[in-house]
RNA sequence: GUGACCGUAGCUCAACGGUAGAGUCCUGGAUUGUGAUUCCAGUUGUUGCGGGUUCGAAUCCCGUCGGUCACCCCA
């Protein structure tokens, strides 16, 4: 028979081995349980929307992936309508325009899906046609408090703080202030956006390129170099404070969005978010121009060629799309799974056991199947994961495959042991087994799995 | 979308014009009830695909498909 060639798809590749998945699970259990902490709620969106909805706020159409039935038939145009989401803010401005009257407003909710996007894909980048978002957002109704601005990188600072995958920084700025201070160096607002992209390579290029950039970009000459050092000096966030107090531009934006700066600054101290883990920085630019206040940016310490595991921002309002209710938000998203490649490849991955189940209870001899059966059962009605192993196979076996799953305990038990009404409680890491009466297994192995 | 490079066993790679190989992995075994290591044996390929050059092509040429990387953009 002619076999099909199992392959996948490029950028439709990020599946594990079941070791791997389990690892993945408890990143994602981590995630969860950090934005639960914070009275985020959950929720879940279609994997398919509307394309009119997907493009509303314009999208590019070649990063969408739209539905299409692979018989071509016409039967079905509902579904053709749909494509597959790219993100996971624009179903949520739907979400909340569609059930604005049931929800309670700050809406808090966090939503952990895939998405899928038609760029080119780079692994070693860990950019993927496919991956997974985890996103908060705080939705208010007509108004938000600067202190959700402040909130948000203190969750950050839970999340990556429980994943214990070393330090991290979190990187803040106001896009206020940026306006501001491009304004204060007299820069047309025609050419803001390419100017901000140019300043958002400031780490990755050198200063004559970028200054070089910034004169074509229609910077003025003698405004080029103050603008790139002011963007790209290394200050702590005091320092930056000061830096912006001493270029003291009169422009309304750029006033309103210091003061406001200084006000979540304050905020986030108290919220607990200790200073090793966040800093303003005028370097932080991000390209979306939807963005109208606060900007995150989040990288580990030590190993920053990762890139950005976590951003997102402050923006004026959410679903103007869809309603005319003024929904101001501000929002995050975790790259769960760019998160997940490159602490794998970088071994920053806490080893975890490679099975759910704790206990293997091997079965030497079919007879006493009666017997194996009820020992799980009663296992697993004290809350102890069991497998049991059903294959007919010399004992030796049964073990191999026990520590190649790294059970934490095998159980044993033939003929000889039932003669006298006992059990073999293996520690598999310590390799060293004990005896203990058959109907008194549940307290010997629940003792072994506390060490 | 633009450019550069690369496609040989499940995986990592060798052979670079003369019969397609190694390591690893996997499977079985080493006196019948205890996982490592070691030893023995075994399975695995239209050399991505199509055409051309040649007595002869995995190797050279052309096309095609697939992949990787850089740019763009982003998680």
């Amino acid at each position: 028979m002619q076999k099909v060639k199992p392959q996948l798809l490029r950028g439709f590749d990020q599946e594990y081995l079941p070791a791997e998945q389990l690892q993945f699970n408890h990143l994602v259990d981590v995630t969860r349980r950090n934005f639960e902490l914070f009275g985020f709620l959950p929720i879940e969106t279609p994997s398919a929307e509307r394309q009119e909805i997907l493009t509303s706020k314009g999208a590019a159409d070649k990063e969408i992936y739209a539905l299409r039935r692979l018989a071509d038939a016409d039967d079905d145009d509902a579904a053709t309508k749909g494509a597959l989401r790219f993100d996971l803010t624009v179903p949520l401005a739907r979400y909340v325009a569609m059930r604005e009257r049931e929800l309670a407003f700050p809406f808090r909710r966090y939503q952990i899906q895939r998405v899928w996007r038609g760029e080119t894909p780079q692994a070693n980048k860990g950019r993927f046609r496919e991956f997974y978002q985890a996103d908060i957002d705080i939705i208010g109704r007509e108004k938000l408090s600067y202190l959700a601005e402040a909130e948000i990188p203190s969750v950050i600072y839970s999340v990556f703080k429980d994943m214990a995958i070393g330090e991290f920084r979190i990187r803040i700025n106001n896009r206020k202030v940026l306006k501001g201070l491009l304004e204060g160096f007299e820069v047309q607002q025609e050419n803001a956006a390419s100017v901000l992209r140019i300043l958002d390579k400031t780490e990755k290029e050198s200063s004559d390129a970028i200054l070089r950039s910034l004169k074509s970009a229609g910077v003025l000459a003698k405004h080029a170099e103050p603008l790139y050092r002011a963007i790209s000096e290394k200050r702590d966030t005091e320092q930056t404070l000061g830096a912006l107090a001493k270029f003291g531009f009169a422009n309304e934006t750029f006033k309103g969005g210091l003061e406001e700066l200084k006000s979540i600054v304050t905020a986030i101290r108290q919220f607990g978010v200790p200073d090793s883990a966040f800093a303003i920085d005028l370097g932080v630019v991000r390209g979306l121009d939807y963005y109208t206040g606060t900007i995150y940016e989040t990288a580990l310490v030590d190993y920053p060629e990762i890139g950005s595991i976590c951003s997102g921002g402050r923006y004026d309002d959410l679903a103007s799309y869809f309603t005319s209710t003024r929904l101001p938000g501000v929002g995050i998203s975790i790259g769960l799974t760019r998160l997940f490649t490159k602490l794998k490849e970088a071994s920053l991955l806490k080893p975890l056991p490679r099975t759910p189940a704790e206990v293997l209870l091997t079965t030497m001899d079919h007879q006493y199947l009666d017997k194996y059966l009820r020992m799980a059962a009663a296992l697993r009605a004290a809350g102890i994961n069991t497998e049991v192993y059903l294959e007919t196979a010399k004992l030796d076996k049964q073990l191999q495959y026990a520590s190649r799953k790294e059970f934490r305990v095998a159980l044993i038990a033939g003929e000889s042991e039932f003669a006298s009404g006992v059990v073999q409680i293996k520690d598999l890491a310590a390799r060293e087994s004990r005896t203990v009466p058959i109907d008194n297994v549940v307290a010997p192995i629940r003792e072994l799995l506390k060490k």
